[in-house]
DNA sequence: CGCACGCAGTCAGGTTATTTGCAGACAAGC
DNA sequence: GCTTGTCTGCAAATAACCTGACTGCGTGCG
């Protein structure tokens, strides 16, 4: 796994909507569902997600004008369309309401794990700098111009959870959901020795000053 | 169209080979042809495509051996694979030779020009050279200079990974699918003892140190 | 046939890097 | 000044990997 990412996942059906949210949590990555085209538009802009997955055959509506709604709504990261339908018009009209990609069903659960990585791999390159701080899936570490350092697993889950959205918040429980995998019990006090290791090895970097900050009582930002 | 690129096309069968070849130039890009393997491994590399196509059919190789060899030569284009097989193993161990897409015969063609262009827009940007050492084909093994070792079949296939993305980290689970047939149950250690032979071979060609690094937790990078 | 050989896969034990938990110091907010 | 949550340094526990040796299988040769 390259990195860590949040998943946004739209799809009516119950049977197949928790295979892929597990299949992805699997991997470490946050998800977040939504069963209907609305509950999409509604809940997506707001988690700013790394990839959407969008079932194009949507009870309420079709899936392509959940992208397309989304995308009026400001939201700018890769869509796979999910489909039944494998007609060529109804693939080349995902691509032209903005998908990035396409799959129809049945597909295999590992293709689309690929595939979404793909996509998010792709968007990563575009935005992941932040003050010249970027996440370096090469080297499974973060690099700042020349420097570099390696990082662990599970440093490098939370790192990139961090960095994935500069400015935000994020909670300590949503960290420890980033970092380990799901189930796992993690000591309350672990959490804060793995802050404090990455803290050491980002100075070591000697960019600006600044980075990690803590929310006492709520978690972390990047700053 | 956004572009004009130059576009690689290994593809053994006639009929296919002239309706792509007229399709790429009807958008007004250039398109270098290839009928075998051995004639993609031969003429892709000088001429610098900005997106490969590749059968992976072909009657005289596996259509990822091509491409291995062909990253192993220094090639950093996406490759598009081309194939009548559509069994997952297939696809996955596609994406994993060092593959950027896939797309199953029959196609249609505004499809595949969709996908090649999505590949040219985000072409990478060129990387390091593998420090001398290269895949020796015809020995079946790497040669260094003057020296050479010869490999077994798991062995240059494992370097051939390896090699295609030079310090780049490659997943144990990306490198097994390489090595060994689909659906082979590799026992975790396997892994290990193949990169133990292989550090042995090529420290007997004794060039620079350095070569294969292991990346805790994830997998191996060649540097 | 029987043997030697190279390849592939396994095992057990040693060696590290990583992960975890503790316990005391520190700082923030009331 | 007290409580609560976070920081720090450290050491134990764990998991990942390395190593060397061993087995089984097939091939080719005498």
């Amino acid at each position: 796994m390259e990195g860590v990412w949040t998943i946004a996942l739209c799809e009516d059906d119950e049977a197949l909507r928790s295979v892929l949210a597990r299949a992805f949590r699997a991997e470490g990555h946050s998800v977040v569902l939504a069963r209907t085209g609305q509950e999409a538009v509604r809940g997506f802009p707001s988690a700013t997600p790394d990839v959407t997955v969008i079932d194009v055959g949507l009870p309420d509506s079709d899936g392509r004008d959940v992208c397309l709604a989304l995308r009026a709504a400001g939201l700018t990261t890769p869509v796979l369309f999910l489909t039944a339908l494998d007609a060529l018009h109804d693939k080349i009209s995902g691509f032209q309401s903005g998908g990035d990609d396409y799959l129809t069903k049945p597909f295999e659960l590992p293709e689309l794990l690929v595939r979404v990585a793909a996509l998010a791999r792709r968007r990563a390159g575009d935005t992941a700098t932040n003050r010249g701080l970027r996440l370096d899936p090469d080297r499974h570490g973060v690099a700042l111009g020349e420097r570099a350092v390696a990082l662990t697993p599970i440093e490098y889950r939370l790192v990139g959870r961090l960095l994935s959205r500069p400015g935000e918040v994020v909670r300590r429980q949503a960290l420890v959901a980033a970092a380990w995998p799901p189930g796992a019990s993690v000591h309350e006090n672990t959490l804060d020795s793995y802050i404090r290791r990455l803290r050491e090895k980002l100075v070591s970097l000697d960019g600006p000053p600044g980075g990690i900050e803590t929310v006492r009582g709520v978690g972390y930002v990047w700053r």
